[in-house]
DNA sequence: ATGAGAATAAGAATCATTCTTGCTTTTGAT
DNA sequence: ATCAAAAGCAAGAATGATTCTTATTCTCAT
């Protein structure tokens, strides 16, 4: 019997189309990387990863799948001050932890019954519509 | 007798120097108009601002002028997706609201006895030394 | 098969920010 | 007050991430 120690042996299948977008072998690829490696990569380094499979693609084109990616909702762009922007397939609401020692972003999710209007003095009549939250410190392993 | 209908009908004198920090004639100013208009400038709207008091200011000492306030914990840059930086005189712990329908900022404080640790699934160990809340959405005058 | 529209590669352009350089001001001894 | 050293400044060049442009190549419905 075969065991796969790792749980990326096998490439997924990615679909002809997601969310209504083509999924062109170009945006598979950024896609699948996405997926496969699940930290927050630039644009340049998933240029990178890319070449592997498609050693023709362009930085330009990585930054056009990405945005596609991003415009029909299949992943987040995320920034951290003025670095590059990041990329991020976890679709679900959560937040981001930095950890300032290696650099390692962490995804962290909200707990049951997180309610941010409760936590801050909005203005009177904001609704909000979308919820930033980053974190930044550092990882004691004691 | 002379009545003053607004609060800023005076500039503030700014100290010789704030924080270990020799406020020259040029970070007195960009200081002083962060701190009048309770706004949050870009460098290069502050750079505008300014010139009326110091018409030869350049861009780039704009820039540092604000590094430095930065650096010595006078002001707070703050950054929007991919925007240009923004800066703000207010040091207390607080988050951004941003209208999407007006483009303004507002600052939001956290309401008393708010602790991010209790919300969001950290990872084990993380000691959190900065937070950064950002929240988009609009405000019904309704 | 074919023509219109979408996608791509390559490189130029943009824009915020930082860096460099030469000059001016300030400071802190003397 | 004097003067060297350090700090600050203005102007413009350089940088780097991202976007734009253009010419070429696909894709897909007809």
């Amino acid at each position: 019997m075969i065991s796969h120690t790792s749980t990326h042996s096998v490439s997924p299948v990615i679909p002809e189309e997601i969310a209504g977008l083509r999924m062109t072998r170009q945006r598979q690829e950024v896609y699948r990387n996405l997926i496969e490696q699940r930290d927050h990569p630039t644009a340049n380094e998933v240029y990178m990863r890319v070449k592997d499979r498609l050693p023709n693609i362009s930085l330009a084109t990585v930054y056009n799948c990405l945005e596609a990616l991003v415009e029909h909702g299949i992943i987040r762009q995320v920034n951290f001050e003025r670095e590059s922007s990041r990329y991020c397939p976890n679709l679900t609401e959560h937040g981001h932890f930095h950890d300032a020692v290696t650099g390692i972003i962490h995804d962290v999710d909200f707990k049951p019954g997180f309610n941010l209007a409760d936590l801050v003095e909005l203005p009177p009549g904001a609704v909000i519509d979308d919820i930033e939250i980053t974190l930044r410190g550092k990882v004691t392993s004691a």
